[in-house]
DNA sequence: TCAAAAGTGTTTACGTTACACCCATGC
DNA sequence: GCATGGGTGTAACGTAAACACTTTTGA
């Protein structure tokens, strides 16, 4: 069949920004560039999109060959298309912001990249329009968790609730009341208690706690609303 | 410069999901397709995207083909690119919904395109992927104007409160208690009272309000909760 | 026994909901 | 004078916020 006449096919790209919570600390995975121009500048880690691939596919496979992971939070964030964003050759980016359970990465570390792990506040300046991506992936991350239970992807399959408090307190930059915290996680009837406790960070030891995945699921579109409400 | 090597370029379209609001029922705004693939289908307005344009200005551009109309409220929805979702030629689609004043609309019609009104609930069956758009937009529109006070933007400069009324009952299909969303919508400050009223859909009259401008933009990005929370 | 983090309850304030009647007007 | 839609108030309820002390245990 014929071709659309007269129009100027653009290369398409997935850009991932990559969460990680290591039980103390937000990051990003950063990786080195590996080509021309802006080469071995700090980059989100990305990739054009493939022939046969859709867009969810394409930042899949992106995120499985930097990490090893498959089967990760996932999620698109805003497309950018600037006509000079990328000075070699006109490209549109989709980008896509990724939670994960940084201890997963550690095991199955792919260094072909020279990924390296940045506290958000840390972040070095990266190429192109990178920069907007991170702060928009972080804005959405925070309009996101309070409304849905998506933090829960970035802790391990145990976690305690100091660890969740933590995280919460990162994503916004700001203290919660550990009763009140209490009170709303336990209200959710999304964790179920474990019988061990984590000691590594307190004499008294915090009990773990899994995530129950039939509520998570069964409540994720139900707007919750988990912490302070963002300004 | 060198371009980037062995990358199959694709084509990337725009495409608007435009909502209007007669007073009494949301719409949807639609054109007949003009080329082949399914032409005369109905159809989302689209189009390519230009050499010299970012995504936001193709989409700013392709509405203001079809509706004569600038400063419109535009929205980046979702990026499709399903390899085959065009049968001609693979197209990524950047989707976008606009929100408009129906009857200004009216004023300055185009009509080379065929376009046409249609009530939400009876939209017909659409091309390629564009119904999923549609869902999607409908979506979002449910989630953003529970938090922010977007849907102003359907509306004439002066309104009243029973059409404002109508509208949410309309993006939510759901009644809605007249007395509580008076307390609301007058407790957030937004709207200021004129010395009119609008005769036009009962004997007493419903007075003419405007939107404080200022307050909108301060009050846009805190999250309101204008009324039911969606499920 | 002391330091350090985990865990537990209560009170108050505020926002949301539910609910019923009077008002203004044109016919 | 009556039908039609517009506008007003209050009480009950539930959720969120503020707030301080006891518990556990290893050093």
């Amino acid at each position: 069949m014929a071709k659309y006449l007269n129009q100027n096919p653009v290369l398409v790209a997935v850009d991932c920004i990559i969460f990680g919570y290591d039980g103390e600390n937000l990051k990003l995975l950063l990786i080195k560039r590996a080509i021309e121009p802006e080469k071995n500048k700090w980059s989100l880690m990305g990739g054009f999109i493939g022939e046969n691939e859709n867009l969810d596919g394409a930042a899949q496979r992106i995120l499985l060959e930097l990490t090893g992971l498959h089967d990760v939070y996932l999620e698109q964030l805003h497309a950018y298309g600037t006509p000079d964003r990328d000075p070699i050759e006109r490209t549109i980016s989709v980008a896509y912001f990724a939670l994960i359970d940084i201890n997963k990465y550690n095991k199955q570390l792919n260094d072909q990249y020279h990924a390296e792990w940045f506290k958000l506040k840390e972040v070095p300046k990266l190429i192109f329009d990178h920069d907007r991506m991170v702060v928009a992936a972080m804005n959405k991350i925070r309009y996101q968790a309070a409304l849905h239970p998506i933090l829960f992807e970035l802790l391990p399959k145990k976690f305690t609730i100091p660890q969740l408090q933590a995280l919460y307190e990162q994503v916004y930059d700001s203290p919660i009341d550990n009763r009140n915290f209490i009170r709303k996680i336990t209200a959710s009837g999304l964790l179920i208690k474990q019988p061990e406790k984590d000691k590594s960070s307190s004499r008294r030891g915090a009990f773990y706690f899994k995530l129950d995945k039939q509520k998570h699921k069964a409540q994720f579109q139900s707007f919750l609303s988990l912490t302070i409400k963002p300004k």
